[in-house]
RNA sequence: GCCACUGUGGCUUAGGGGUAUAGCAUCCCAUUGGUAAUGGGAAGGUCGGGAGUUCAAAUCUCCCCAGUGGCUCCA
């Protein structure tokens, strides 16, 4: 028996006879308990039952490290199929990854309810405590669509790698065999902590077209702590859910009556947009934006000229007959801006011209979409749309990404990341179908992003229908990515609407390039993002109540409506209780709405013309002087200061 | 639109075939009180809507509506 070298991660090399196992390789080296799931053999992930034939380097993957999560993940979705087949011999698995937090796998089969999911749990257990082995498995691509005949989904999958590999991978464990590359764990015991969370409906390969099938989610960790954690860290978040603060602090309401997805703002949620337009009119207006306001409706022929009847339609509330014509709602206000634009003839000394408006626009998003403010039907916009040469697209798109990435860092916004959204070749309804030209501001972006050393991903699909666009990408508190703000680059419009200018030579040219772009979102998921981004919690310049001010007894009750008539002359958002209610009771019930600082007010305090501040997480600053504090909030309030300064940490 | 789950006074919630719990908030009375619950009292719901089964339904069945999670879609 010949013997080969084997170096293992990086910090030993040690004799072994040929043919060992990776794995009697981590035992040999780690001994039993190496939390290892897989390893990589010359940077490549193999199963820990893989022959090392030849000198070669390993690399152990553990349990705990991303890598080593997604192996568990992976594996236990194998485990949710086998159980789901057991109990359900009619089901035809599918398809089945690993995902952030644990895994799905689609089915063909009957709808199931709670009671199903906790049985299949159930069965998973069971099947765990087998201990069975996970045994990989070689084919021809011919005999596995014999063992497979009978789901018509593996078929397929098999038949698509028909031509490119003759063969493929299978992995079984007891009479469950699942086609699939791998790598895996080597038995269905080191699949402990996991948990189903969920069923949902999905569509075979995403495509509403095609079957329907059963979507069961869960979740797989490496330790109890890992589990244990991600259930602490949801219930947590659900404490940030913006429905539910939104409630608490009166922010928004949805009536049936008035309809879903079209939220009212109550005056607590009007501050905060009215607070969030005023710093956007502020900060456009030092970038040259110039405002306009159009209707919310406009004719057909409108939204045939623009493309969004061809290409948006779905997106769109039906039409109105009126008697000179029919109407839409409009999805977008870029039409109107480019009739805007063309309304008289630019000169290149225009340019770039800078459209701006504080616009409603009605999308019509299926039902079962919508969810509190952050999918809506009616969308509050500060929308702008910039006409430019293409040599300038390239600032202007500088421009809004600095203009995002000032307005973030206001907010206090850290979690988010740039996407560069392309279209779909294979794809083409959804788009103008333009090939050269989408190659061509594909390509302008990315040298763009490049250039400004944003880090970005990009994503096929995701373009709007008349061009690629930078999306600035979220997640919320419950953990789903939304997109937040967007700047697009249109290079249909000016065909579309003929638009033109005069260059420097006298002559009208055509080629005017349109940024589409709304760097603060819809204000309804904008302030859904901040309320969860905060907890409720906002910074003094968007708090709904800047200052609750609270009487100790009713001898201080003139001294606290002196102090309010001054914090209000002073611009400051406040409310006095002068209720005979306790001090601490006050406290009690005002904190569900979220004042930055709490003003106490008693006889120390009226005799000598004080104030004591108590901000909102409880930090105390007593006898601080009427004018002092005024001052103090005043400046926190108009500099838009990020964190409440005024009580020392 | 599709799948599952949920729907009890303003909010949180008990109950689960014999006409409904409690707390908070509200209102009234007393208390003049120093930083997360001062005491007492009152009022408030027919159980999302409709139909059915039953002597009897909030409780069972069906159909709607709405909410939540997910799919599709998307700011």
């Amino acid at each position: 028996m010949s013997m080969i070298k084997v170096e293992i991660d990086g910090n030993e090399t040690r004799e072994y006879e040929t043919g060992i196992t990776a794995g009697d390789v981590i035992k040999d080296v780690y001994g039993r308990k190496s939390g290892c799931v897989a390893v990589l053999v010359n940077g490549i992930e193999k199963d820990l039952s893989e022959n090392l034939n030849l000198g070669c380097v390993v690399e152990s993957i553990n349990g705990e490290s991303e890598a080593g999560l997604y192996i568990l993940r992976h594996s236990c979705a194998h485990l949710l199929a086998q159980a789901v087949t057991q109990l359900f011999p009619e089901a035809k698995p599918t398809i089945g990854p690993p995902i952030d937090h644990g895994f799905y796998y689609d089915f063909y089969m009957d709808s199931i309810g709670d009671g199903e999911l906790k049985e299949i749990e159930n069965k998973m257990k069971e099947i765990m405590k087998l201990n069975l082995p996970i045994i990989r498995e070689e084919h021809s691509n011919e005999s596995l669509r014999d063992m497979f005949n009978n789901n018509h989904f593996k078929i397929e999958i098999i038949d698509e790698k028909l031509g490119q590999e003759s063969g493929s991978t299978a992995y079984r464990q007891g009479d469950f065999l699942d086609l699939c590359r791998g790598p895996h764990v080597s038995t269905t015991s080191q699949l402990r902590w996991f948990k189903l969370t969920s069923t949902s409906q999905a569509y075979w390969r995403a495509d509403s077209k095609k079957e329907s099938l059963i979507r069961i989610y869960g979740m797989c960790y490496a330790t109890k702590e890992g589990l244990k954690n991600r259930e602490r860290q949801l219930q947590e978040a659900a404490k940030r859910d913006h429905k539910k603060i939104g409630k608490e602090m009166e922010l928004y309401m949805i009536n049936e009556m008035i309809g879903r997805g079209l939220p009212v703002w109550l005056p607590n949620g009007e501050i905060l947009k009215s607070s969030i337009e005023k710093f956007a009119l502020e900060t456009e207006d030092s970038y040259e934006y110039q405002r306009v306001t159009t209707p919310v409706l406009g004719k057909k022929e409108l939204f045939e000229a623009s493309g969004h009847l061809p290409h948006y339609a779905e997106g769109m509330y039906p039409p109105m007959e009126m008697d000179d014509g029919i109407y839409y709602l409009k999805a977008m206000n870029c039409p109107m801006h480019h009739l805007v634009y063309s309304n008289k003839k630019r000169s290149y000394r225009d340019l770039p011209l800078r459209i701006a408006e504080y616009g409603t626009v009605y999308r019509n998003e299926l039902s079962g979409a919508l969810t509190g403010l952050l999918r809506v039907r009616m969308l509050s916009m500060n929308d702008a749309h910039i006409y430019c040469t293409l040599d300038q697209v390239a600032e202007e798109f500088a421009n809004n990404i600095k203009m995002v990435q000032d307005y973030y860092s206001t907010f206090g916004f850290k979690n988010y990341y740039f996407r560069l959204s392309l279209w779909d070749p294979d794809n083409t309804e959804k788009y103008i179908d333009q090939p050269k030209n989408w190659e061509e501001t594909q390509n302008h972006l990315r040298k763009i992003l490049d250039d400004l050393e944003v880090p970005y991903e990009e994503s096929i699909g995701e373009a709007a229908f008349y061009g690629p666009k930078v999306d600035i990408q979220f997640t919320t508190a419950i953990g789903r990515e939304e997109s937040m703000s967007t700047i697009q680059l249109d290079f249909a419009a000016k065909e579309r609407f003929s638009l033109t200018y005069t260059d420097e030579t006298g002559s009208d040219n055509g080629e005017v390039f349109v940024i589409h772009r709304a760097p603060l979102s819809t204000h309804e998921r904008f302030v859904a993002f901040l309320t969860e981004h905060w907890s409720g919690n906002f910074p003094t310049w968007l708090s709904p109540i800047q200052v609750q001010i609270n009487t100790i007894s009713e001898k201080h009750k003139e001294y606290a409506n002196y102090l309010g008539q001054e914090l209000k002359n002073a611009g400051i958002r406040m409310r006095i209780d002068d209720s005979d209610n306790t001090i601490g009771k006050k406290i009690r019930m005002h904190r569900k709405m979220r004042p930055a600082y709490m003003a106490i007010i008693g006889d120390e305090e009226t005799d000598n013309k004080t104030v004591s501040i108590r901000a909102r997480d409880g930090r105390q600053r007593n006898g601080v002087p009427l004018k002092q504090f005024i001052q103090e909030i005043s400046s926190e309030n108009f500099n838009r200061e990020t964190e409440l300064s005024l009580i020392p940490e």
